[in-house]
DNA sequence: TGCCAGGCCGGGT
DNA sequence: ACCCGGCATGGC
């Protein structure tokens, strides 16, 4: 006899209805860490065009990102928003970087396990979100990230309270599921396929059925609570 | 055309 | 300890 587990099941349901996701979308640890930064209340495709603009002006790399203009920058990522503050944001973590580690990608992603969490905490402009993202994505520890669609969706399904932190929520996840890097990925990842296309309304909407609706279907109605 | 996007910070109660 | 405005471009 199987066991029953809501966010298994939940999973389950969400990969059948949209297949795998594949993040994250980026080359190199370090790109995927300034993604992560960028991302922050910005739609994707918007990051995506800065991220291209980085590229092309060869600005991926500590060295580079650490001897530009905070200005020049700034215009580089133009098109994700918040461009003079996620410039300053960057400048922040990449001086870190290069204080800490000499510049050297590898040797942050070698503490993960060991007390990264906290230092990206402490940095200017690197919240819970952002600082798992490059647990999970960068690093590959297995560290769940949660985000605003987590909390719409879950605390509308019953699943989590209204007044969950990010912490409780995270821990909810991780006491629920194996602890698999590619399982938090996906999940994440599946969370943000499904999140793009349900009610906005925040942090919920009374006038909703409980369930997520996707292209006119409910994709999580018999796991409503 | 207005509303929203894979947050986070700082200042005000 | 909350609560809220600010930050900004691009897509539907």
């Amino acid at each position: 006899m199987k066991n029953s587990n809501l966010l298994t099941d939940v999973y389950d349901a969400l990969l059948a209805r949209f297949g795998p996701q594949n993040w994250w979308p980026g080359d190199t640890p370090l790109e995927i860490s300034i993604g992560a930064i960028l991302t922050q209340n910005t739609n994707w495709s918007n990051v995506e065009k800065a991220i291209a603009r980085l590229k092309q002006a060869g600005m991926l790399s500590i060295k580079r990102l650490r001897e530009v203009d905070e200005r020049t920058l700034a215009e580089l990522i133009r098109p994700s928003g918040y461009y003079n503050q996620k410039a300053r944001r960057l400048k922040g973590f990449v001086e870190w970087m290069w204080t800490e580690f000499g510049g050297d990608v590898d040797a942050m992603l070698a503490t993960a396990e060991s007390g990264l969490r906290d230092k990206l905490l402490s940095l200017k402009g690197i919240g819970p979100e952002t600082a798992d993202s490059i647990l999970l994505y960068a690093a590959e520890v297995p560290k769940f990230v949660v985000d605003a669609y987590t909390y719409r969706i879950f605390s509308r399904h019953g699943a989590i309270a209204d007044d969950a932190t990010y912490e409780e929520i995270a821990e909810f996840f991780e006491d629920n599921l194996p602890c698999e890097v590619a399982l938090y990925n996906e999940y994440h990842a599946l969370i943000v396929a499904l999140g793009k296309n349900i009610c906005k309304k925040k942090p919920k909407c009374d006038e909703c059925p409980l369930y997520s609706v996707f292209d006119g279907e409910p994709v999580l109605d018999e796991f409503a609570g």
